[in-house]
DNA sequence: TATTGACCTTAACTTTACTTGAGGTTTTAG
DNA sequence: CTAAAACCTCAAGTAAAGTTAAGGTCAATA
């Protein structure tokens, strides 16, 4: 009877660690970026004997959201602060998991919202026939320039 | 009387054409940028004797596609192939631009509905406690994973 | 006219997010 | 037991989107 990695064939115990190819696997990213998240802070393993990678389950979750807040243009950085609010010590419950989801939901609203202002000035500047961008709204869908300080940045200064 | 670069202080001639400078200040990219941009085929200009760069207004309006589809992350090649679109030959018309917006809107609204979904899973989903990505669609949010070809990706193997 | 400010080119550097390769160890399967 | 598959580290390479620097030219003005 041949023995599995972990337990036998088909074994699904939910309380065994995954190794770095199991992981990589199952969230469909490669073995090179799981070492890269794990260097940035973005994920956690453990050693067996032999030095090799171990995960806890919960470590797919993590993924699942660096994908997903990645998918919407979210820098790792800012992920990774956004994870760090996670416990280390023990798995994160979903009071956790929630609590962590309001400043993602919040991103999210925001770009949506600035998409969609987007969309909706595209629609009706975009053939506006207008030459200067002076009081164009496509350059600047909801309040983007205020965050680069003051001045008139697109008014013709003479 | 001091002679302005272009017609004299206070020039406002709209048939004149621009520096690299003035498109600068009026766009608010870097002088670097609109060089890197031309290299790249996004923007168009001409020299004049002293071989500097010369600009019709309507690099304006390119300028602010360009930025505006950079908010909502499409890469400058993206961007490239849309604004191949338009006439190199005259000066765009409403018509030129109102066809190229077709293309943006439809990848707007793409990227709204992605971004809808996936705002609406993480409230339904962060906290749900599932320990297994199996059916989440948190990390497969509308059809991403199919464009990766078949395979259960997420799904346990054994 | 002379000097500054704006411009030119080319090359190298930066950051983010990874991938690839080399060279070596561990684990699993037959 | 042994070969293959999976894993390890570290260094270097890649792509995107620019920025910075060096060395030189052009243009506007005091």
């Amino acid at each position: 009877m041949k023995k599995n990695r972990q337990g036998g064939k088909g074994c699904k115990d939910v309380t065994q660690p995954l190794t770095v190819g199991q992981v990589a696997k199952r969230s469909g990213v490669a073995v090179s970026a799981l070492h890269f998240y794990e260097q940035k802070g973005l994920i956690k393993s453990w050693r067996n004997q032999g030095n090799q990678r171990r995960y806890h389950r919960d470590v797919l979750r993590r993924i699942a959201v660096i994908k997903s807040a990645q998918q919407v243009g979210v820098p790792l950085s800012e992920i990774a602060d956004a994870l760090s609010s996670l416990p280390d010590s023990r798995a994160p419950n979903s009071g956790d998991w929630a609590k962590m989801s309001q400043a993602w939901l919040q991103d999210l609203n925001h770009r949506i919202e600035t998409l969609t202002k987007l969309r909706d000035n595209l629609s009706s500047c975009i053939g506006c026939g207008c030459l200067s961008l002076q009081n164009c709204r496509l350059r600047n869908p909801g309040d983007s320039l205020s965050e680069q300080g003051s001045g008139a940045r697109l008014i013709d200064p003479d």
